[in-house]
RNA sequence: GCCCCGGUAGCCCAACGGCAGAGGCAGUGGUCUCAAACACCAUCCAGUGUGAGUUCGAAUCUCACCCGGGGCACCA
């Protein structure tokens, strides 16, 4: 591309009579920014939403974190989500499309480090950064709601949800086990732990560490955040409610008191409560405090023993599943409440101690690792479920009659013999509840959100700790509490937050009792931040609230939210949870922020995510100034479905270039005057167009955009054939209206992907700027009826022949027609027609023999 | 182990249960050119992962399996 600028004044010079054969990029972009910063085309109208003026549309992509330039992954995901944003304008909805920053966070706090300086310095250097790159890139946003979650302006209402979600005792501290990253230096969150024990954020192998630290009360909502996911099952991408589905863990069951020899009963959580007769002993969790209170003297030891050599073991080692059951017997029995026998009670490691209540019936016949336990103990083993003839496992868990329940002899007022393993479930639910030694219950694998960290880049948690007082909230109009200026060493993280050492700051009188109370110290996980943003969007300037209800209501949900699979449970986890508890302190009245949801893929590059050691990165900003802005936003648009990946070195800016130029030249050709009368022009360009536009339609509502740049594409083809071909061949030539007509709705199709291209276009088709302003066409459905259709004739299901129909034949007239076809006669070759299925007017199809 | 999603041409991807191909990339042949690039025209290429089933008819629906991607996982 680049290489053509030198011939170009070439190119100029030999066709000023014909106009130009290409358009430069660099130059056209150059010429509209300016243009566009002065129209403002894309500011949001409060007024116009709250007086029901128009209809809403709110889309939505995550705001990026700051770390150096814009990266391909931005580049889709902007071009992905504009498309959608400048087609609900052109469709007539009052759009609100913001942007922002999510600007705390450790990269920031690292390179303040590392360079002696405040974090500051890093955050708001990259922040311009991008800015000026999303400029350049042409996004569609009303930058006058621009927000930076680092700002004291947005922290203050951070910290203002803070105490409001603590007044509904949705925030609290407590003492536990927490996971804690080594490098990063501060607990994390389960969610920021992965599945291989590492750290979501650096790859560290994360710790335990038993720390006080403050949660969301996250596992409120577990039973409605789950139950919602129904609601967004269509409108959300799957695997995104899957995710979140396996996240909260939902599992139905029950629990099950059993009376402990000198001491208080145990209660389980089991979701089998059928196989009651199958345990034998029971084992509970061995860093739970239940079996330290459990043990006799007489045991005490080798439960120490056992304890310290488990705490020893990594969390790698532990979550093991291959390696051989452990345990130790606690010296205590409890006792069976259906059948009354007594059971040995045994701690282990295989006991999750923060699942369920941190203890277990052992019924090894149904449950494998029970199996392995008793297997290793010598404990008896119960089959309550008779497994098929050919079942050749150990523990058997799935369906069959039940058995031994009760075992032969045995008169307990409970049978189950004979019951499928549901209606044994329910039977025994049925029946504890009568003893009074259980009941039905629902059991969920979520936590609460670990939301303290113990670093500085963040929003400070807006708690003094009083001697006398305790925890004591900051007065609200003290908001914000404000970051202390510290910089460089004073940010190398020691274990504790750094705010410690502001001494200054942390000192203050207690503003309950006056006394001397110091400030919490740490600052919030920044998934906080990003929990409400896209509230404060509404209200970005808003110094006396968060943001107004008011608009929340005109505004809200979100009707398109686009972003990364790897905030599937993350941060649309938090941001769902933040939602329902707004709803509920009332200042809300929805239940779900985002209305649908859809990810974008990756970008990468020859099969591989794109990394430094690979030295297979694709830099930005050489793609855009190799090929230009529009090219690389069609590129990204054209390449898949927004939720694949995108492999740069399966896709071809070139190709997305000489489109452009493709469709640009169109508009240099026609001859017509704007406003010509169209319904005079030539019917079958004028059918394509239409056909085109209401297919376009249809595939930007359901997301597919790269199908409609295909359809794009086949526009501009049709209207270049009508324009050069001769009468004979079906072409129209340059004048005729319907190449205008075309031409047009290339301009403003092309501009949800290219604005800069369809800009020029529309300048050069006559009009003024600017195309988003352009009045979308309608669609005469007259345009969409085909003068003839062809009919298919099968025979078996094998087409044989075709034929030329009116598209309002009658399926009498089809199948007479098809009869008489002479291939047909040929193909049925003298066998007898059997059955005829007629579709009119496509399709016909004999079964013969 | 449980739960989601996918598998169509050399590649990226389309296809209301009804003609497997819309679009693009790459390839091939041509027009233009002194030549090339650009542009334009033409053209090659698969029977839809495998096996059954439902149906007049299956890429599409059902079941099983294989392969790839993702989520959860000693969660009772």
């Amino acid at each position: 591309m680049r290489e053509q600028s030198h011939e170009h004044t070439d190119v100029d010079r030999a066709s000023e009579e014909t106009g130009p054969a290409s358009y430069d990029a660099r130059s056209v972009e150059e010429k509209w920014l300016p243009v566009w910063d002065e129209l403002d085309p894309f500011r949001a109208d409060d007024a116009v939403v709250l007086a029901g003026q128009k209809p809403k549309r709110y889309a939505l992509t995550m705001f990026p974190y700051p770390s150096g330039d814009l990266h391909m992954g931005h580049a889709e995901v902007f071009a992905l989500h504009d498309v959608i944003a400048r087609y609900w304008r052109f469709r007539g909805y009052e759009v609100l499309n913001p942007m922002g920053w999510d600007s705390f966070g450790l990269p920031a706090e690292n390179a303040a480090i590392r360079n002696d300086e405040h974090p500051a310095t890093y955050t708001y250097g990259n922040i311009d950064t991008q800015y000026s790159s999303m400029k350049r890139y042409g996004v569609s946003v009303d930058w006058s709601r621009r927000l930076h979650t680092s700002d004291p302006e947005y922290y203050k209402w951070t910290q203002w949800l803070f105490l409001k979600l603590r007044e509904q005792g949705l925030a609290y501290r407590k003492n536990s086990p927490v996971n804690w990253c080594p490098q990063d230096q501060t607990v994390l969150a389960n969610e920021q732990v992965l599945a291989d024990g590492t750290c979501e954020r650096c790859g560290a192998e994360v710790t335990k560490r038993e720390l006080t630290q403050w949660y969301f009360r996250t596992t409120a909502y577990a039973q409605e955040l789950y139950d919602s996911l129904d609601d967004l099952q269509d409108s959300w991408i799957g695997k995104v409610v899957n995710a979140q589905r396996n996240w909260i863990g939902r599992s139905e069951g029950a629990h099950v008191t059993f009376e402990v020899d000198d001491h208080d009963p145990i209660t389980v959580f089991t979701t089998r409560p059928d196989t009651v007769f199958g345990t034998t002993f029971m084992v509970v969790a061995v860093d739970a405090k239940l079996a330290e209170e459990l043990v006799t003297e007489e045991h005490r030891e080798a439960f120490e023993a056992y304890r310290d050599e488990i705490r020893k073991a990594s969390d790698i080692d532990r979550l093991a599943t291959d390696r051989p059951k452990t345990g130790v017997f606690l010296g205590v029995h409890a006792t069976n409440p259906v059948t009354g026998e007594r059971l040995p009670i045994w701690a282990t490691d295989y006991v999750l101690a923060d699942y369920g209540t941190g203890a277990v019936m052992g019924v090894p016949g149904g449950d494998q690792r029970d199996w392995e336990f008793a297997t290793e103990f010598g404990l008896p083993i119960v089959r309550t479920t008779e497994p098929p003839a050919d079942f050749e496992g150990e523990a058997y868990a799935g369906e069959g009659p039940a058995i031994n329940s009760p075992a032969a002899g045995v008169e307990c007022g409970l049978d189950l013999n004979g019951l499928s393993v549901d209606e044994a479930k329910r039977a025994t639910i049925e029946h504890l509840e009568r003893l009074g030694s259980g009941s039905g219950t629902v059991n969920f694998r979520l936590r609460d959100w670990l939301l303290s960290r113990q670093r500085y880049w963040g929003a400070p948690i807006p708690i003094i700790h009083c001697q006398a007082c305790g925890e004591v909230p900051v007065p609200v109009d003290q908001l914000p509490v404000e970051l202390p200026e510290l910089r460089g060493a004073d940010l190398k993280p020691k274990g504790s937050s750094p705010l410690g050492a502001a001494t200054e700051w942390v000192e203050v009188a207690c503003p309950s009792c006056a006394g001397p109370a110091r400030r919490d110290t740490d600052t919030m996980d920044t998934f906080v931040d990003s929990s409400w943003y896209f509230f404060r969007y509404l209200s970005p300037n808003d110094s006396t609230q968060a943001f107004d209800p008011a608009l929340a209501q005109a505004w809200g949900p979100v009707d398109l939210y686009i972003g990364g699979d790897e905030h599937a449970v993350l941060h649309l986890l938090y941001a769902r949870f933040f939602t329902k508890a707004l709803r509920d302190a009332g200042l809300l009245t929805w239940d779900e922020p985002f209305s649908a949801y859809l990810s974008q893929g990756k970008v990468i590059n020859g099969g591989r995510k794109m990394s430094k050691s690979l030295g297979n990165g694709v830099s930005l900003g050489e793609q855009l100034e190799a090929f230009g802005v529009d090219a690389v936003r069609l590129t990204l648009v054209f390449a898949s479905p927004p939720e694949d990946n995108i492999d740069w070195a399966d896709v071809s800016p070139t190709g997305a270039a000489k489109f452009l130029q493709r469709a640009w030249r169109l508009s240099g050709d026609v001859t017509s005057q704007p406003g010509v009368d169209v319904t005079t022009g030539d019917l079958a360009l004028r059918k394509v167009t239409a056909r085109t536009v209401a297919d376009a339609e249809k595939l930007v509502e359901s997301y597919r955009f790269n199908v409609v740049v295909a359809r794009m594409m086949e526009l501009v083809n049709a209207t270049r054939k009508a324009i050069d071909n001769p009468a004979e061949k079906g072409g129209c030539g340059p004048a005729d209206p319907a190449v205008r007509e075309a031409t047009e709705v290339v301009a403003m199709l092309l501009s949800l992907v290219a604005p800069y291209t369809a800009e020029e276009m529309w300048e050069r088709l006559g009009h003024a700027p600017t195309v988003a302003h352009a009045a979308w066409p309608v669609v005469d459905p007259a345009l969409l009826v085909e003068d003839a259709v062809t009919a298919v004739v099968q025979i078996q299901g094998k087409v044989r022949a075709r034929l030329e129909v009116s598209p309002d034949i009658s399926a009498e007239d089809l199948e007479a027609a098809a009869l008489a076809d002479e291939t047909v006669i040929k193909a049925i070759d003298g066998r007898t027609v059997r059955k005829v299925i007629v579709r009119a007017p496509k399709l016909v199809n004999l079964v013969v023999g």
